[in-house]
DNA sequence: CCGCATCCCCGATGATACTG
DNA sequence: CAGTATCATCGGGGATGCGG
């Protein structure tokens, strides 16, 4: 299998570097997809931090529901978080941070955090070095 | 210009949303990538934060030419590291994080710290998904 | 309502070869 | 040593339609 070859390439690398700020890659890049955050984001802030399918189709801009489902699925395979299904008609399906899922929360926020804090900055660099390559 | 777009969009999306946890995807995406924490990683534990090209090149596992190039480019265009080129020959760059790209590690390494922590339970969460789809 | 399957495009990344 | 240019590849992700 590709994908687990690469994360263990990824786990060795970080074990032979043997200090601190570093952590598997493939970790990292997942959770910092294009959707995984704000997915995490608005089940932190749900009652119970529970919520359901299309609650959160409609509450996150811009994501298609195949965008969603796969998010989610990689949320539950990782086990942040659990799938909930009804057997209603319509059906319902309610996903919910697990332990570890919630457990990740205090420091996202305070990865989060230091960006909001830093982004102003971060942009105005930005501006700066695309104005003096004209 | 498509990605300035996009960015601002991730940014509407944040405000609009008004919660903690959440931060400009765009960043998340970015600092998320394939090599860029393994870069500032290496800048951190280094004496002074400061390292040279060809150091952080053979220090990198995998890591290509042209990769670090656009990496250390993208870092730079943030205002994450600076960049110091000396007219020898050889000639000799170094790099080395700015207060902004310093002010970071903190938050980074309280993320990562959570990700080694818990990558042995998320391993087995993968694990015990993907044997119970066979 | 939920989500899977299919098609398709494009950007990210790698490989390689070439300059200052 | 550091960086650039070019080409090939691969997977993310959007659009759409079907199925339970």
């Amino acid at each position: 299998m590709k994908k687990a070859t690469m994360a263990s390439d990824a786990v060795e690398i970080e074990e032979r570097l043997g200090f601190k700020p570093c952590a598997p890659t493939g970790v990292l890049a997942r959770l910092g997809d294009k959707w995984t955050v704000l997915v995490m984001s608005h089940l932190a802030v749900a009652p119970d931090h529970r919520a359901r399918f299309s609650t959160l189709k409609n509450s996150i801009e811009g994501i298609t529901q195949r965008m969603l489902t796969l998010t989610l699925r990689n949320l539950e395979r990782d086990g942040l978080l659990t799938r909930h299904y009804f057997t209603e008609v319509p059906p319902r399906v309610e996903y919910q941070l697990t332990e570890m899922g919630s457990g990740m929360l205090p420091a996202l926020e305070s990865f989060t955090s230091w960006i909001r804090e830093n982004w102003p900055l971060m942009e105005a660099c930005r501006r700066a070095f695309d104005e003096a390559r004209q």
